[in-house]
DNA sequence: CGATGTAAGGTGACACTGTAAAGATTGATC
DNA sequence: GATCAATCTTTACAGTGTCACCTTACATCG
């Protein structure tokens, strides 16, 4: 159902190819930028399929004939999200050969995209408004997955660790996705103590620093 | 229908005076629970103040008069489950002495309220469609966070560790948040490769121990 | 070629939503 | 007993998602 057969996720330009006329030349693609957009600027809670339509310069129920659904679009959208992750992971731990410093740069990445992707994260993880079903959807997801876990694994066999790979996987991950979602939080707690909001990349660096201590050390 | 007499969250104990005709007696805590109900069934993107006003038995604009707004609603829920967290935490380390084992009972505690408030957390920290501005939000969220803060300070005290309170408070935190949100996407996770989807309360167990390693060692 | 089928997009309608303004009802206070 | 503030209702309006139906453009084949 959530289709487009060219997708490089966000096509460089605003192309439309038979831009004039009748036939958009690439709605779905359009129709996607817009959602995000939207979400970025009212949050998922404001989120309106018409504003997208309108935003995509079509008629307001443009969107069911590629999407069906409001479902389907913000299934699309995080579809893309996932992929989008995936290919940033990858990027991040290229080029590092220690894990533990791959483990590092993965949670920098993690984080980076909840601001550089904000509009794809804040639908990505909400089973109330995506279908979390859509085997495309657990594809991505799992793909994304995959280049965490195989670098948890490869620390762990490399060191010859005694610890679970999927239970190490999930907190490096948990600990990662709960900064994403505390940090507003967090800014509070240390501006009611009239501290200054800390750094971010700091506290990923610190995070995973302990983690790994506490994986290599493992009782 | 819904208008149980007593309700123990808040004002002391004025039950329904006035219970039938114009005056409802309690409609703040009535809207309240009448939006955890939608909330719960629904998700918060399928909330609908209408639908809360319908499940209250009042007219649709009636909640305006209390909340002002469907996010003043929203932020009131979001508090009440600040409140509700700060009582669990309380009692959840109430007979443990050893800080390491309080730990691991305020994650229990945190991850069971996940469930047990569904509605609640579900609002609690969606900052796109609730005030988190108000200053009674921020009070309910400093006094549970200072729950927490105060076990690791304690721990981090009584075994004369060398490391930073706010920090390791924010993992803990982090880690356990994160895992609420990954739960879903842990069990599809675990079902794509035949394995049954992991019980919480073991990885609560295994996390809280790998953080506390992690803690001790730290480097 | 022209006819025809199909994908892509548009119109109009319906029930539902949040919010604002103004009216109705109650209890309390002087 | 009159006034006032709180509480709730009625009415109205603009905006929303989705449905059934209509229009346009393109491609395919006789």
């Amino acid at each position: 159902m959530t289709s487009a057969t060219t997708d490089t996720t966000t096509t460089g330009g605003t192309s439309t190819s038979t831009g004039d006329g009748y036939h958009h030349g690439d709605l779905p693609n359009a129709l996607r930028r817009a959602a995000v957009e939207v979400i970025e600027e009212r949050g998922a809670g404001g989120f309106s399929l018409r504003e997208v339509a309108r935003r995509a310069g079509v008629s307001h129920t443009a969107p069911a004939h590629h999407f069906g659904d409001m479902r389907g679009l913000l299934t699309s959208v995080a579809e893309e999200g996932f992929a989008a992750l995936h290919v940033a992971s990858l990027a991040a731990i290229d080029g590092i050969d220690d894990p533990a410093d791959q483990l590092t740069a993965l949670g920098r990445s993690y984080v980076s995209m909840a601001t550089t992707h904000r509009g794809h994260c804040e639908v990505m993880f909400r089973t109330d408004i995506i279908d979390t079903d859509d085997p495309e959807l657990q594809t991505c997801g799992l793909e994304a997955y995959g280049v965490l876990e195989a670098v948890v694994r490869r620390m762990i066999d490399d060191e010859h660790l005694s610890v679970d790979v999927d239970e190490v996987t999930w907190l490096c991950w948990s600990a990662m996705q709960g900064l994403v979602q505390l940090a507003p939080k967090i800014a509070v707690i240390a501006q009611a103590r009239g501290n200054e909001p800390p750094e971010v990349d700091a506290l990923i660096e610190r995070f995973t620093a302990l983690m790994v201590d506490g994986i290599r050390n493992a009782s």
